[in-house]
DNA sequence: TTGACTACCTACTTATCAGTCAGTACCTTT
DNA sequence: AAAGGTACTGACTGATAAGTAGGTAGTCAA
């Protein structure tokens, strides 16, 4: 992938996050990158063609962290994920999964399909870590691992969004009630 | 008020619940009601007076809704409040607090304050109820009041965000998973 | 060294956006 | 009956949006 297509996604992603889908332009890509509108055509012909790659881009991520802590403990990958979110908080971004959610039915069903694979994989990825921990004995269950696991991922990327309204205090402390929930 | 006025309101907060802020414009307001653009400007001179109202309007219900129940038991008031973001799901709409988070930089500090000032309230409410039906023993809580708020508000606004892209199933499950932890 | 390909740029189009302003019909108050 | 306010309409404006057509400089392979 050239350096410049990538700089675009990662403008663009940095962009979504921030201010939403439909608040950029191809001129707040173009321009910080220095570079012409139709470049960033060239790149990516419309602005769907973008918000997909977007979605692809956090789907390779996902798949790369998966596989880094892949050998870890199962509590510890948690800890992982939840940091990764920290992260997130702290440059004031939020969660990609927010982000589309909102803007859900201003897109195709293309990128709702893309986006609803992305999400699912999170979801099955913290349901069997969960489970993996619950069976060594290091994570506590009280209800089944999917409907923790949709908890504790609604709690998380809803705190990245809930801290820029109201503090990153309530970034740290929901944080801090999923680890004293599951560990109890 | 008068009933354009309302109307305006109503519609503009379903569009900025439904698309997102900037997915919707004057023409997607006035049309379906009949009128023209220049008498939606009439009522609100500029995007930001509307989006400024619908905080209001978000304001005046949830006091007018906490007044409403009011006289009932603790956990009966948490259960209306979730019963409340049920219709939200079922209606394909978001809570209006990850709607704003996710446009937050684009909004101006007068939003952002009153979106600020409404959403510690739901907090504070939330916050207070659980520490009352702590007291008659009828929620349970493992961690403090404020923390579990935080989290059920979390769970319950990410929810909505959520069952949009992996379906109603999940909002259920969320939902349960509450009640679950707070009655347990 | 010619031809194809990549990665752009210049210059443009068309559509739509928020917002304005002068005018008007219809109440209400005096 | 005159004056003023309310709630609009008609007809704009200027800015910006996404997207395109055509050209070009550099690379690379046959």
């Amino acid at each position: 992938m050239s350096s410049t297509k990538e700089q675009i996604t990662l403008l663009a992603d940095e962009l979504m996050r921030s201010k939403g889908y439909n608040a950029f332009s191809y001129s707040d890509i173009s321009k910080p990158l220095g570079i012409k509108n139709a470049a960033v055509h060239y790149h990516f012909p419309t602005k769907p063609d973008l918000a997909l790659e977007i979605v692809k881009y956090h789907s390779d991520s996902f798949d790369r962290f998966t596989e880094r802590v892949e050998e870890k403990e199962a509590l510890s990958k948690i800890k992982f994920f939840l940091n990764f979110y920290t992260s997130i908080q702290l440059s004031g971004r939020i969660c990609v999964i927010g982000a589309f959610a909102t803007d859900w039915n201003a897109m195709n069903e293309e990128i709702q399909q893309a986006m609803s694979g992305f999400t699912s994989n999170v979801i099955e990825w913290i349901t069997s870590t969960l489970k993996e921990g619950h069976l060594n004995n290091t994570i506590h269950l009280s209800d089944s691992a999917e409907s923790e696991a949709l908890s504790i991922l609604t709690n998380i990327f809803a705190a990245t969004q809930l801290s820029r309204i109201t503090g990153s205090d309530h970034f740290a402390a929901i944080k801090q009630n999923i680890l004293t929930r599951i560990t109890h």
